[in-house]
DNA sequence: TTGGCAAAAATCGTATACGATAATATAATT
DNA sequence: AATTATATTATCGTATACGATTTTTGCCAA
């Protein structure tokens, strides 16, 4: 098995996306390591990038478990995508191209169709990094990424509901619009709007379970 | 040895923003291992930690290396920097203590007294540190910290000289001052425009050795 | 029953060991 | 002598093994 640690990684951040580990589940490293047909090693490094990533959390000899957030982490999770994600668009927009603004509409007609939660969140994403990724900004795009995984756990869990979803959509054709017109400043706020309003719906829900 | 891997990926994080290890210098892990009196295993997964945070690169069967930056990836980071370092001021500002700022200004003076390179750079990130840290904001600390480190190391190589520093430090003044009177936005600005001037430098002095 | 308490099992963290790949040195060929 | 081929060495990536810690289980006493 070579060169196994990246692929595993992959393989446990798309899983605690999808909610097959939840919060604070272990992630026991044996059966991880039975699983792919590899040892432990590969497996604790793997897991040792989600760390970085925030995405799980070591406790000292015991291994590691799915990060939980707080409502008060979701809220700074999203003040940084807020800040990264508007600074990506803003660098973006001069780039896009008809065939990116052809593709993000499709997208949007995609979502209008879709029921299905977990798939209704990634075309989600696929819609913003689609718009993001003319900047040109490979690292901002990680990180991006990164904390798109560490809140989307939650929403498909708690904001799941066509209210949110009919909102969000209204949204992102405003976005789309500013972008077609070239009006980076608008676009930009009406991206920060929404991704507030997101994050808002999130840390109230969150607050509610945390009493 | 128990629980190494943290130590150690501390150990090289400074180790590098030291300069100890250069861009593009070998990580061996045996000879790591040995310093720390360890296997390679613990070695290995402080690697991959640095690997996410940017600061080793990793190539098949080689092993890993200090990321060495272009002027386009030290302009991404900058850009990285002002949106999570502004983010961090302007939420830091309505928190900031008699204390702060007083120990802000001390700070300064030290700054105006040090010619060594690596001390200055290390009191010039205190500094900062200091008036992003009443945010409340952790993760976009950490974050930050690590984008820090990420170019910190090259500024010591190239941006030693005195006319630089003088610059840096009146525009530190300007920042305080504008905290000093709860001008949010104005030290935000002054915040950007002061990165901006230092990216602005590395970016041209790389790009000349990128001919 | 319930609340410790000891023994057993599970799980972790890492040292050791080893096959695989890459880098280097040495020999062979033109 | 230069170049290719081959052997040697260095280094990597990970499987195996094992002591240490934690968790669970079964037992006894209150």
């Amino acid at each position: 098995m070579l060169q196994s640690t990246e692929s595993i990684a992959t393989a446990l951040r798309s899983d605690i996306l999808q909610g097959i580990y939840k919060s604070n589940a272990p992630l026991r490293q044996d059966e991880i390591a039975a699983r792919f047909g590899v040892s432990k090693i590969p497996v604790r490094e793997a897991l040792q990038q989600l760390k970085v990533e925030g995405l799980v959390t070591f406790f000292p000899n015991r291994g590691a478990v799915v990060s939980s957030l707080s409502s008060a982490e979701v809220d700074e999770i999203y003040a940084m995508r807020i800040a990264l994600e508007t600074l990506a668009l803003q660098r973006a927009i001069p780039h896009l191209t008809i065939a990116d603004l052809t593709r993000a509409e499709a997208l949007l007609d995609q979502l209008d169709q879709e029921e299905q939660v977990a798939r209704w969140s990634e075309l989600n994403w696929e819609f913003h990094a689609l718009l993001y990724r003319p900047a040109n900004l490979p690292r901002v795009m990680n990180w991006v990424s990164t904390l798109h995984i560490n809140v989307a756990r939650y929403m498909t869990l708690y904001l799941a509901g066509m209210a949110y979803q009919a909102a969000s959509q209204a949204e992102h054709r405003t976005i789309l619009a500013a972008c077609r017109q070239g009006k980076i400043e608008l676009a930009c706020e009406q991206l920060r709007q929404h991704l507030q309003a997101a994050a808002s719906q999130l840390v109230q829900v969150l607050q509610q379970s945390e009493g």
